[in-house]
RNA sequence: UGGGGAAUAGUAUAAUGGUAGUACGACGGGUUCUGGUCCCGUUAGUCUAGGUUCGAGUCCUAGUUCCCCAGCCA
C-alpha cells in the first residue's frame, strides 16, 4: 500500500543535531544528554542564550535531557551570588534542568581518586617547577617543550606528593600535577597539561575542604563522563582541547564515553560579548550594573524589555555553524518587534510634551473614548481613555513650516486624534524666544471616535493624552552600547561606547491605564515602540525603558534630506 | 617555521554531484485611524587558479585570506 501524502519536509538541520540522529539511529547512544555548563564567575549573556537554545533545544527534540551543571573549579574567582543569578536566567529563557543540577565541586571525590589513578599507571607527575619555568619549558608555538625534571619521579613519591598536596602541605605554586602526555606535541594543550593545583581558597560549596582544584581540564570531560553527558556541545576555542579531553576519557576508568563537538561563538554588532570586557564596563561604571538595559547581559535584555521568546528565536534564526560570525543587532530587534506586535498592548504615550487647547471643547468637561488595545488580536479588547479640552501631542507632530511631506499638525492643517476626534491647527503660541509653548485647536465633534461623516480624509493620524488625565512618568530611551558596528577590541574599546547609548527624558505624558503596567511587562507606546515598566518606577511615577523603536520611514526620510522632496 | 578551525549577496544561513534558496538589512510600491503591522516587487552571492565530470558551492590538486592555541582561567 502506497502512502498518499508527499513526505514531511526536513526542516533544515545543523551539523550537530546530524551527528546526533545519526548516533541515535546507529546505536550508538540509546538516550540524548547534553550539558549547560556556565562558570559561576558572571552573568550570563545572549551569547549563552545560544548555547542554552542549542543544549537544551536538541535534548528536548530528541527525547534527552540537558543538564545545569555549574563549572565551579577555581573558588578564586567565583561567587555564590552569580549560582542564584544564572539559575534565574537560565529559567527566565524558559529552560528547566529539573533534577539534572550538578557541580565540578560535586564530583572533586571522584576526580581526585582519578587522578590517583593516573599517578598510579605512570600518566601523571608531580612537578615542582614554578609557574615560569613550566612556562619556560613548554616551547613556542613553533618549538616543542622539554620534559620537566621532575617527570619520571617515582609512582610511590608521586602518591606521597599528591596526598600531601591535598594535605595542604604545600603552598600555592609549589608543587603541581601534571599529566604525563607528550612535550613535544604540536597542540599545546598535550605538552604535560596540569591538572591539579594548589589554591588555599574558601570555595563557594566545598568551603575549605579543598586545598587543591583540578582545572578545567581534568574537570570538564570528567564530569560529562560522570553525569553520562552523551554531547558535549562547546565553542570553538575548545577544539584544541578535544585530544586531551579524548586522552583523560580513555586513560580514567569512566562510566561513560562522551564526546566533544565544538561550534562558534556568538558575535553581535554595536556591543561586546566577552566576560572580561563585560565586567570591565560593570565595574568601572560605564554602565550601572549588570542589568543595565544597554547589556547585552540576559539580565539586560530582560529589565530592556526583550521576551525570553524573542531571543530563542533570534538564537534560532542565527543558527549552529563552526564558522566565525557576527550577526546584526537588527536581527534581535527585528525578533523583538516581531513578537511585541503581535502580544503588547497599545498604549498611548507622549514623549516630549506640546500642549493643545481645543478652544471650542468646553472646559471642565471630559468624556471616555474607546481604544483598541491590540489591533493584532482582538482579543485583547478596548479599553477607554479620556479626552479633554488641554492635551498634550507630541512636540515633534508639530511643524510650524512643514516640508512637503510632512504629515503632522501644521498650522491650518486638519488630523486625527487617534480614537478621537479631527482636529485644526488655529493658533501658535510662543515664548519671548520663539519657542511654541503652546497649540490653540478647534475640534469636529461630528468625527467622534476618528471617522468624518462626510467622508473627508486627514494624512495625518497622532497619538494625545488628556492633560487633567496624564501619569507624569520618567522614559529612557536607549541606543546600541557602542557606535561603531564591531567595536575596537584593543584596551581603548571603551572610547567606541556610544555617548548617546541612553536618553533620560522627564515629565512624559502617559494615558492613565500605563500607570499600573507590571513591572517587566513590555506595551506599545503607539507610533514609538516598545517600552517595558522598570523597577525604579512607582504607580506615581512609572519609569519605562525603550526596548526598540518601531520602524520609522519618516524619521529615514529626514535623515535622507528627501522629506521635501 | 607548529597544531586546530573556517571561507556562499551588506549580515547570517541552506543547498549532502543536478534550476544557488531563505531570513534580516537596504531600496521602491500597495493597503492602513500607528509614517507601525500586512502585502507586492527590486537589489545582491559560491575566496583564487587549475583539474575530474554530461554536469561542481559540493569531488581532487595547489594557493590565498581570516579565526583560535604558548593560564597553575574557563
Amino acid at each position: 500500500m502506497s502512502e498518499a501524502h508527499a513526505p514531511e519536509a526536513e526542516a533544515s538541520r545543523d551539523f550537530i543535531r546530524e551527528v546526533i540522529t545519526q548516533d541515535l539511529k546507529s546505536g550508538k547512544t540509546d538516550t540524548l544528554v547534553t550539558r549547560f555548563p556556565p562558570e559561576p564567575n558572571g552573568y550570563l549573556h545572549i551569547g549563552h542564550a545560544k548555547s542554552m537554545c542549542l543544549n537544551f533545544g536538541v535534548a528536548g527534540e530528541f527525547g534527552g535531557h540537558c543538564n545545569l551543571r555549574f563549572d565551579d573549579t577555581n573558588p578564586t574567582k567565583e561567587e555564590h551570588e552569580y549560582i542564584e543569578a544564572i539559575k534565574r536566567d537560565v529559567s527566565w529563557l524558559g529552560f528547566d534542568w529539573g533534577e539534572h543540577l550538578y557541580f565540578a565541586s560535586g564530583h572533586f571525590e571522584t576526580l581526585y581518586k582519578w587522578a590517583e589513578h593516573l599517578i598510579v599507571n605512570g600518566l601523571a607527575f608531580v612537578d615542582d617547577q614554578t609557574a615560569e619555568e613550566i612556562r619556560e619549558t613548554r616551547g613556542t608555538l613553533t618549538a616543542p617543550g622539554t620534559n620537566s625534571p621532575f617527570r619520571d619521579r617515582s609512582v610511590e613519591e608521586n602518591l606521597d606528593l599528591f596526598r600531601r598536596m591535598r594535605s595542604g602541605e604545600f603552598a600555592e605554586g609549589v608543587r603541581v600535577l601534571r599529566a604525563k602526555v607528550d612535550m613535544a606535541s604540536g597542540n599545546i594543550n598535550m605538552r604535560d597539561p596540569v591538572i591539579y593545583r594548589v589554591l588555599h581558597a574558601s570555595h563557594p560549596r566545598t568551603g575549605d575542604t579543598w586545598c587543591i582544584y583540578p582545572t578545567y581540564d581534568f574537570a570538564h570531560g570528567q564530569s560529562d563522563a560522570i553525569e553520562g553527558v552523551t554531547h558535549s556541545l562547546c565553542t570553538l576555542e575548545f577544539a584544541d582541547h578535544r585530544p586531551l579531553y579524548d586522552w583523560l576519557i580513555e586513560n580514567l576508568p569512566v562510566p561513560s564515553v562522551p564526546r566533544q563537538y565544538e561550534f562558534s561563538r556568538l558575535n553581535l554588532t554595536h556591543t561586546v560579548l566577552s566576560k572580561r570586557r563585560l565586567i570591565q564596563l560593570v565595574e568601572e561604571g560605564h554602565v550601572n550594573g549588570w542589568d543595565d538595559p544597554r547589556m547585552p547581559s540576559l539580565c539586560g535584555l530582560r529589565r530592556r524589555g526583550f521576551p525570553p521568546a524573542a531571543v530563542r528565536d533570534f538564537a534560532q534564526r542565527v543558527g549552529i555553524t563552526k564558522s566565525d560570525n557576527v550577526i546584526e543587532m537588527a536581527l534581535l530587534e527585528h525578533c523583538a518587534r516581531e513578537l511585541l506586535n503581535k502580544i503588547s498592548l497599545r498604549r498611548s504615550a507622549v514623549l516630549r510634551p506640546l500642549k493643545v487647547v481645543i478652544e471650542n471643547y468646553p472646559e471642565g468637561e471630559s468624556e471616555l473614548l474607546e481604544a483598541v488595545n491590540n489591533p493584532e488580536d482582538e482579543g485583547a479588547g478596548q479599553r477607554q481613555v479620556p479626552f479633554s479640552r488641554e492635551l498634550y501631542i507630541e512636540r515633534e507632530d508639530f511643524m510650524e513650516e512643514p516640508p512637503k511631506k510632512f504629515f503632522r499638525l501644521a498650522p491650518g492643517r486638519e488630523v486625527r486624534l487617534r480614537y478621537a476626534f479631527f482636529i485644526t491647527c488655529t493658533d501658535v503660541i510662543k515664548d519671548e524666544n520663539g519657542e511654541v509653548t503652546e497649540l490653540r485647536c478647534t475640534y469636529d465633534p461630528e468625527t467622534r471616535g476618528g471617522d468624518a461623516p462626510d467622508g473627508r480624509k486627514v494624512k495625518g493620524t497622532l497619538h494625545w493624552v488628556s492633560a487633567a488625565h496624564a501619569v507624569e512618568a520618567e522614559v529612557r530611551l536607549y541606543e546600541h552600547l557602542f557606535t561603531e558596528a564591531e567595536p575596537s577590541l584593543g584596551a581603548d574599546f571603551l572610547d567606541g561606547i556610544n555617548p548617546e547609548s541612553i536618553e533620560v527624558l522627564e515629565g512624559c505624558m502617559l494615558e492613565p491605564a500605563l500607570a499600573e503596567t507590571p513591572v517587566g511587562e513590555t506595551v506599545q507606546f503607539e507610533r514609538q515602540g516598545y517600552f517595558a515598566a522598570d523597577p525604579d518606577g512607582t504607580p506615581d511615577r512609572p519609569v519605562f525603558n525603550r526596548t526598540v523603536g518601531l520602524r520609522n520611514t519618516w524619521a529615514k526620510l529626514q535623515a535622507s534630506g528627501q522629506a521635501n522632496t
